[in-house]
DNA sequence: CTGAAAGCGCTTACAG
DNA sequence: CTGAAAGCGCTTACAG
């Protein structure tokens, strides 16, 4: 029922050509030609049909972001960042939750849907490290998102994860804190977000001289509230003596604080909390939340002009970026203040 | 790059209609020239082009999920649990958002983006009640979202506001509450989610017997845990006496909490407060919070089939449908016992 | 059971 | 400045 180029062309009284022509603001047409062609196109209501547009140009302006989950605040707002950046930039996103799933992602990397896009933003959660192989072949660039992935053909965006955790561990140790819970690994792995974060955590303990002790570091896998809160339940049964946590990310940091203050921990006077990602909820805990602001709109935005990059010109000969973001330690109340019992 | 159908054809010595044949299951195939055909398609890695199907066959299998904003938690969890549903039937989301601003809104419904899916989620946020009509002339069917317009010639699914609002008010009189504040209406609107949820917290103090009191109905919009907290510095400052607080959404009543506490009030000793929405953040906040559970999985699954039963069926005549989920009033600590001081 | 052909609605050389 | 025509990669009647 919708009306058509062609339609829109009779009604006009000139040729197809003219109305894309008018369409596309090509400036070489005749006033009064173009004229008649926009009566028409009002009178029609005329739109066009973007499918048929990208079947013949070979580009459907559309993007992908494969993110583990949106329940996630943290995925939140960053498809939430995203979807801006590429707004901007006259693109609209598929959104594709993996769950972390491994198949799925290579599924929603290779599948047909994404063959529908023009590329893909790919937050890397099942496909683990060392599997960079996965990302050849496919037909659509595509851009990493805040995972570091080794030897990748590929450009990725991400936050200076290392960085981020030791700076974080550093602040609580500032603070006197020397019994750190690291707070959210990922059990065996080194790379990826949780091994980087792990990685800062450890190298900010020795250079302050503090051996690591592993009985400190905690295993939580995948990162939720339910899960950072039934982490602590078991550190806390464990009788381990701490007074300081680095949450690899926020959420989890948030159930632990949950656990901590029923058990009757006081924060920050018996643990000093930091956490990871400056979700909009650690603005308003009880306490609020020391953490680390990835810098989320940065990543977005070089994110989807990398992807636009490579869309626009795939054989560019332009080697494989890595761009970090600038992060930012954003003190609040959970962390401040020294230890109250030395 | 990629393998065309006419590859896969010539590769196999058949003709397109066989490889389309036997891709698409059609059970009339010899054996033998069935696997003539996988192992061509296998050979090339043939992924079929979702945009020429889409001209073709005139629907994309996508659909578009208009929501003011991602970042609010409610509708971050709402997405995810559309999405779930969505991909159940076969169907991909492309996520746009509104910022609740109105043109945007109409742009998003009507513009080429539009066009291209194969219909609409509409969670209505600029456009208020009584604009039904710009839902008419629209070429995709539509299904309203959590929100209640009326007149609508669109099929929609939403929660029970008003009973909701009116049972969460109902707790807390039943908890000896009578200074209760109405947090979160719009300005002046009695449809829509908030004007709903107005309409059920009058009602329950009314059956009680409790005059309504102007100053305790609180004007919030939008909805974010920011928003909430300054709307509690005001009425904190404005001296206004209040033992209960029904939230119209949990945000707000997130941020609101944090003001309190800091103020000094304890919850629910000095005030019991009740939330609205379950999102997950609810169980972990301090207190965890009393809330109604407004059954969004619900509400997606049936609003997706809604609106696949139109995408199949656009003239089948069904009249449009409401429907209402069923809720729940989930409570939590920040309602539980009776006031403190009579 | 399989093939040849039309056509979905655009854009893009190519003419004039 | 404007037109006629090819073709993007499928699906769908229509033949045989």
């Amino acid at each position: 029922v919708a009306a058509t180029l062609q339609d829109v062309a009779l009604h006009a009284g000139v040729s197809i050509k003219t109305v894309t022509n008018v369409i596309n603001g090509w400036p070489h047409v005749r006033p009064q030609t173009r004229a008649k062609v926009t009566d028409a196109l009002d009178l029609l209501g005329y739109v066009p049909n973007l499918t048929a547009r990208s079947l013949r140009s070979g580009k459907t302006d559309l993007i992908a972001l494969i993110i583990p989950d949106l329940r996630n605040a943290y995925f939140a707002e960053l498809a939430d960042s995203v979807m801006r950046a590429a707004e901007a930039q006259g693109l609209s996103v598929i959104v594709e939750q993996s769950g972390g799933d491994r198949e799925r992602e290579l599924a929603q990397i290779r599948g047909p849907r994404a063959q529908m896009t023009d590329g893909i933003l790919y937050s890397a959660s099942g496909v683990r490290e060392k599997e960079s192989h996965f990302l050849r072949g496919t037909s659509r660039p595509i851009v990493l998102l805040g995972e570091h992935i080794l030897d990748g053909p590929t450009d990725h965006v991400t936050m200076q994860n290392a960085e981020g955790a030791y700076a974080a561990t550093r602040h609580l140790i500032e603070r006197g804190r020397t019994r750190i819970l690291g707070f959210g690994a990922y059990l065996g792995q080194t790379d990826g977000s949780a091994g980087l974060r792990l990685t800062g955590y450890l190298r900010a303990l020795a250079e302050a001289g503090i051996a690591p002790d592993p009985t400190l570091i905690i295993d939580i896998e995948p990162w939720y509230r339910h899960t950072g809160a039934e982490a602590m339940e078991r550190v806390l049964a464990s009788g381990v003596v701490f007074d300081g946590l680095v949450a690899f990310s926020d959420v989890i940091a948030l159930g632990a604080l949950r656990t901590m203050i029923d058990a009757g921990l006081r924060v920050p006077e018996d643990v000093g909390v930091v956490g990871f990602d400056d979700i909009d909820e650690t603005r308003y805990s009880q306490p609020p939340l020391t953490t680390i602001d990835p810098g989320r709109d940065e990543i977005a935005r070089v994110a989807v002009q990398y992807l636009r990059e490579r869309i626009q010109d795939p054989n560019s000969g332009i080697p494989p970026r890595h761009y970090l973001s600038s992060f930012e330690l954003v003190t609040r109340r959970s962390s401040t203040g020294t230890r109250a019992h030395a």
